[in-house]
RNA sequence: GCCUCUGUAGCUCAGUCGGUAGAGCAGAGGACUGAAAAUCCUCGUGUCAUUGGUUCGAUUCCGAUCGGAGGCA
């Protein structure tokens, strides 16, 4: 059987993937596929940089704007559904354009990553926790060099989240990540993507745009956004940027000016970690934002795309 | 004008009982398999404001000068 012709496009926060896509959409009779954890919440418009209707020009875009804040989420339930998508589109004939900043979505999607049958299980966590905060990270792993010994070497005593986790899946299937890790690519993907990445040559061109778009955000009413997504309560929500540097402000603990810039840090923080994860992509065709106009970079990617027979 | 405090890494500040200095943040690089906008790792030479003096040796002590903050007038 065929592989499903899949064009994704990556890149930092604020790079312009949402313009690209579309334009791309417009172009190959494509529909977007959001790959971005923040933005399947609702209400989370402004602070998850979401299209609006205007921006998306009638495209249909898919894994967006669809559960409650207050809703915990994960990449397991993500690729899942993001895969029914994706085959839904090409049956229609269409083009499925991934979109998005979230390194480990996008990957896990497209390489078909099969996720070991252990839920996040809060109480357990919350037990292993305990034990963790107990005994500290060093004699954790070597309890879990026990029974995982290539996870215990691999782990460093100070990433609790990582080692809490080996525990876990343990505890729930009787067995370890190493083996998870291992079986998890043990089918083949049904997908043939395209990569386009946006770059810049000059770091601080992305920043700017970076403290550029914050100051938008906020003209545009971040801190009303904030405020309502405060009076529920968030789950896998509540990392999101753009609230919790606000919160110490709407708290009455921070200036505002203060707060924003602690936003705009933070923002820049998370580009950089978007950009090392997208890096070692070695098939990402990379197109570098600060070299050329908007309508070459288009040209460019549909350069990309047509040549891939997309 | 006088008095007190202060001037150390891009920023905030430690410190050296005199033997040329170190944290946090920023920044850079890296990792990443069910909270990933999360989580974690690695990387710190800078005229120790300037200038005289004391000393084998001063960023450290003393004086002066130039900044900054506060107090008294």
């Amino acid at each position: 059987m065929a592989k499903l012709s899949v064009l994704a496009v990556v890149g930092p926060t604020a790079s312009g993937k949402t313009a690209l896509s579309v334009e791309l959409a417009k172009r190959t009779d494509g529909e977007i596929v959001s790959a971005d954890s923040m933005q399947i919440y609702k209400g989370m418009d402004i602070a998850s940089a979401k299209p609006t209707k205007e921006e998306m020009c009638g495209i249909p875009h898919h894994m967006m704007d669809f559960l409650p804040p207050e809703t915990p989420y994960s990449v397991a339930q993500y690729t899942e559904t993001a895969g029914v998508c994706i085959r839904e589109i090409a049956a229609r004939g269409k083009l499925p354009i991934v979109v998005g900043g979230t390194g480990l979505y996008v990957d896990s999607l497209l390489s078909h990553t099969q996720f070991i049958e252990a839920p996040t299980d809060m109480t357990l966590r919350a037990a292993l926790d305990a034990q963790f905060e107990a005994v500290g990270g060093e004699e954790m792993l070597k309890r879990l060099a026990e029974f995982d010994p290539e996870s215990a070497a691999r782990l460093h005593p100070n990433n609790k989240k990582r080692i809490l986790r080996a525990f876990e899946i343990y505890t729930l299937t009787g067995q370890t990540l190493t083996a998870a890790l291992a079986q998890s690519h043990a089918v083949p993907s049904p997908f043939a993507p395209v990569y386009i990445g946006i770059a810049f040559r000059e770091r601080t061109v992305l920043y700017d745009r970076i403290n550029r778009r914050v100051d938008s955000m906020l003209e545009r009413g971040l801190l009303e956004e904030a405020r309502e997504f405060y009076k529920g309560s968030p789950e896998t929500a509540a990392q999101a940027i753009g609230y919790k540097e606000l919160k110490p402000f709407l708290d009455g603990a921070l200036p505002f000016a203060d707060a924003v810039e602690n936003l705009k840090r933070a923002t820049r923080n998370y580009a950089k970690r978007q950009i090392t994860w997208f890096k070692r992509n070695g098939r990402i065709h990379w197109l570098y934002a600060d070299e050329c106009t908007p309508e070459q970079l288009l040209t460019q990617a549909l350069k990309i795309a047509n040549e891939a027979n997309l």
